[in-house]
DNA sequence: ATGCTCTATTGAACCGGTTCAATGCAACGT
DNA sequence: ACGTTGCATTGAACCGGTTCAATAGAGCAT
């Protein structure tokens, strides 16, 4: 490897001169700075990050520590952080923590030691036992979505407006006419959870409807207890069952189209269904899921561009999200006027607060648009090679 | 930040006993050991892994290029290659070039000035002209999947048996009785297309089968032009139709859903299809896609591994897959013993070589086991949070 | 010729570690 | 008493850059 020596050997200068035409050419007169630069391309010089960061301090390099890099979640944010990170002339260093998040004090640690000059950390929610281990120092840190204010003060907080996603899931299925609508918690306590459900209830309590409590459940973001809860809420006599869920995030939306199934309910005829998160596979379901949208890449892409400005610290950044409509929403099944009858094939006045387009929408045929892709053009999953 | 002088002077030693007891601890006196290690604890002293880097001239750091982390590929390997570097202590610089490659030698250079001990090349493929421009020096590579030999002799390359990957698929079909066999390649030319199709041809050969080039086509990898070449294939005269189909890939096979769908054909019980990949939503698809499992995460490692250990250089390694069946294939729909006769519910006597478990298996119900997590423990989704 | 300003260049200290020849010292054998 | 051996420690050079006070030299005014 050429040295900075060895250039201004060669070009019968000193290294200091050598130094400034690589970083500030304007000082040295035209005629060295291209002596020097001719030399430096003879020999192929490339000026070692290594001893420059060593002697400015900085490296211009940040650190992310993510668990789970198959998690589209966790992937959107690295591609964001990524993308920031080269356009900045920056780069990143990747920690991989184990999944159980137990190591990312040491991560943290190890990242310090290659004098990162900031860390994001973005992994899912880390244990309050290693929280609390965590020691910063001087380092600016981005932290994601995290519920309580960082220890430290120079530290960030980024995360989604998980109010807001319930509201517009809501709203959405309000504004399609709907009044008795379920309502599939995440992880009870957890702040993303609680807000997503006050989100829930804002949008029904906006629009007049009582709350009944006997439509709620608390799933745990699985597949699995996403199908026990909407099962749960289904099996209930057709004047008391929901004609539409919210489900707290898509794989328990998911489990949700299972108990439709298994229940022998039409989506979205007989019943409508809503996610959150807006994930990969959402458009592959049959019907293709309406669901909220929360665009990870973009939080990737916010919280590195706090820390290569180096405006990180105490700041706290909520990300909006946005509906995504598709085929898994219609406007509710139509009530028999008389308790008990089956006959539903009739027309009925009630036609409630049904927006137009809603109901054009809602006829489509829900097979159709299973590759339609996917309109947030966040999320794309192009073919192999 | 604490330095080693400091530590030196606090502890009453010269910097060379610091270093050694960071080092080779053996070595120093006990006393003297504990003394040092109690400063360094009380004023919270890191080495400096930059410092390190500079003195010895290898940085344990690793890296990585790579272009859309989204993409289930990718996010895979990447999983791989972090795993791998934790477990060896090392760190993992990422660098994301753009989606055309075309900055790919400038985020090798960039990764050169890092002193990186060694870069995974594990962008889809590089163009030729980017290619050629990329300069290695001394630094060990490893490239993923790719068709020529490397020009710099101390490169490794590392993919997967392609090959492999069309017997498996076609073998499967086969074994489960079916004579007609369709298959959609993926872009004509290219190594892992050609290894495919030749996987396929060559199990056909073993199982005595003409191999009929009218039911042959060439796709893009993409879910539209599975769709094509599908209906394409499907839409003939029941007798000429093949009773399954080889996808090229999951993304294709997802089209072959919606052709077979279009035409009015059931599947697994008209139709058998086949992917290739082992993608994400595979498992949601209806019914659930048998396909093959591509260890992109097991390629991470591997190529990490390769890294990590030295072992880099001039090595050529081929990944096996797996087959993974799920419910997208049974056994083929019985002949009708006379021409354009359509009533198919009868009895017949040729069972051909059907294994009887795949016999047994094709009875089950296509749509319950939308969510059985995927069995292979390679791909998972968890839920959010 | 002298003093002054301005520009281009130099040389050395410095960043925080590693490495290794040199040194100091205690223990041991004879 | 002396030489030898071996262990613990030291001190300085070194890695490849940056930074900055010092300096050399040109141009200009007086």
């Amino acid at each position: 490897m050429t040295t900075i020596r060895e250039v201004a050997r060669e070009a019968g200068v000193s290294v200091g001169t050598v130094s400034n035409v690589l970083n500030d050419p304007a000082i040295v007169s035209p005629e060295t700075c291209e002596r020097v630069l001719q030399v430096m391309r003879q020999r192929n010089y490339r000026p070692s990050a290594i001893a420059r960061s060593l002697s400015t301090g900085r490296t211009r390099t940040f650190g992310l520590v993510v668990t789970n890099i198959y998690n589209p979640f966790t992937a959107g944010i690295v591609q964001g952080a990524g993308e920031i990170a080269r356009e900045a002339g920056c780069s990143l260093l990747i920690a991989c923590a184990r999944d159980d998040c137990m190591d990312v004090p040491h991560q943290v640690q190890m990242l310090q030691q290659h004098w990162v000059d900031g860390v994001f950390l973005a992994t899912q929610p880390l244990p309050e036992s290693v929280w609390r281990e965590l020691r910063f120092g001087h380092t600016p840190v981005v932290i994601m979505d995290r519920d309580q204010p960082p220890a430290e003060e120079h530290a960030s907080i980024i995360g989604f407006d998980w109010f807001m996603a319930g509201r517009q899931a809501a709203g959405h299925l309000i504004n399609l006419g709907h009044r008795r609508i379920g309502f599939v918690g995440g992880i009870p306590g957890r702040s993303s959870s609680v807000q997503r459900e006050r989100g829930f209830c804002k949008a029904l309590a906006g629009a007049g409807i009582h709350l009944d409590e006997s439509l709620q459940r608390d799933g745990d973001y699985s597949t699995d207890s996403g199908r026990r809860c909407a099962e749960d809420l289904l099996d209930q006599p057709r004047d008391r069952r929901p004609t539409a869920l919210v489900m707290g995030n898509d794989m328990m939306a998911l489990g949700a189209y299972e108990a439709a199934d298994l229940l022998g309910l039409s989506v979205p005829r007989d019943l409508s269904i809503t996610g959150i998160d807006d994930n990969f596979f959402v458009t592959h379901m049959a019907p293709p899921l309406t669901t909220v949208h929360v665009p990870t890449r973009e939080l990737g892409r916010e919280g590195m561009r706090m820390l290569v400005s180096g405006a990180a610290g105490a700041q706290r950044v909520s990300l909006p999200t946005r509906l995504v409509t598709r085929q898994s929403t219609a406007a509710p099944p139509l009530e028999p006027a008389w308790r008990d009858q089956s006959s539903s094939m009739h027309t009925v006045s009630a036609e409630l607060s049904v927006p137009a387009d809603a109901v054009a929408r809602s006829q489509g045929n829900g097979r159709k648009e299973r590759m339609t892709s996917n309109r947030t053009g966040a999320v794309t999953v192009p073919g192999k090679e």
